[in-house]
DNA sequence: GCGGTATAGGTGTATATACTCGTAATTGCG
DNA sequence: CGCAATTACGAGTATATACACCTATACCGC
């Protein structure tokens, strides 16, 4: 009786795959004329609000794993929209954003701001806000433990 | 006001990649015992439900890229769960499941009904619907034209 | 039947993501 | 201090995903 599409997969993980696919497909096709993916973008942006942050603190925060973002991270080091300098600790790498980064958000943000509108407005903005709160609480089920406030 | 979490992104392509990160590890995480991750599992639950596709159709009902999907098939062909034949149509190349792949599927069943369950408390089965409510109106964004029903 | 167009799919390349294993540096304890 | 455990990270490998470009086949009008 729940079956709304008797076809439709049941599965969570596959819907939540799956929409993601799409909503990606869209932000990607924004920003293409700036040369950034969304999840560059993202890293960008996160180092912007956050400041400089270990490869580990960066991940962590992204629920990403470290090796992951290690490899993200490379062709954005690459044009010099970030750069990775070794910290105090001679252990870590600290990644900074450059002026060229802060530029780079900077020319993304219009492209960006178009797509999320767009979002926004299909969807809904009540919609949008409790879906940012049931993705919040799924997250907390990521096996590493969750770091709010990011 | 409406920002909760001042540091917060507020890409809604980000939030839904990142939380689809972490319920994909969920997922794999559960299913490790099995040898299948989430993705395969989900693709060889498609050719169930709908029986032989080809190619570009499956990937339609996925919206997924179609040589995405090729590729991800490449290891569940390897594996002899699914069997890629030539159409009638000698430009087409149809999938099929295996009776090993609905073995597989079989073993991997109370693996993924744990974790979905798991995820359905958490979140609460009501909102879960809601999610899928929304996640269906995101799809509808796609590029391609959405397949609803799959 | 022929030629042009449309369709189905593959290959090469690039990024996204995670696991295993290995290494270097730090830390903590006796 | 000296060594064991811990921590931070990289490298190798595998899958996930998409785009540009290419090939083979089918279809359609004449």
């Amino acid at each position: 009786m729940s079956q709304a599409h008797p076809f439709a997969s049941p599965c969570a993980c596959s819907r939540l795959r799956r929409a993601t696919r799409a909503v990606t497909q869209l932000y990607d096709d924004a920003l293409a004329p700036i040369g950034l993916r969304v999840t560059q973008l993202s890293l960008l942006r996160t180092l912007h609000r956050q400041g400089t942050l270990r490869i580990g603190e960066l991940a962590a925060r992204n629920l990403l794993d470290r090796t992951a973002l290690s490899r993200n991270l490379e062709p954005l080091a690459e044009r010099k929209l970030v750069a990775i300098v070794p910290g105090r600790d001679a252990r870590t790498r600290e990644v900074t954003l450059t002026r060229q980064g802060i530029a780079a958000i900077a020319a993304a943000a219009p492209h960006w701001d178009r797509v999320q509108r767009e979002v926004a407005r299909h969807v809904g903005r009540e919609r949008l806000d409790g879906l940012y709160e049931i993705l919040r609480e799924i997250e907390t089920l990521h096996p590493a433990p969750v770091n709010h406030g990011i």
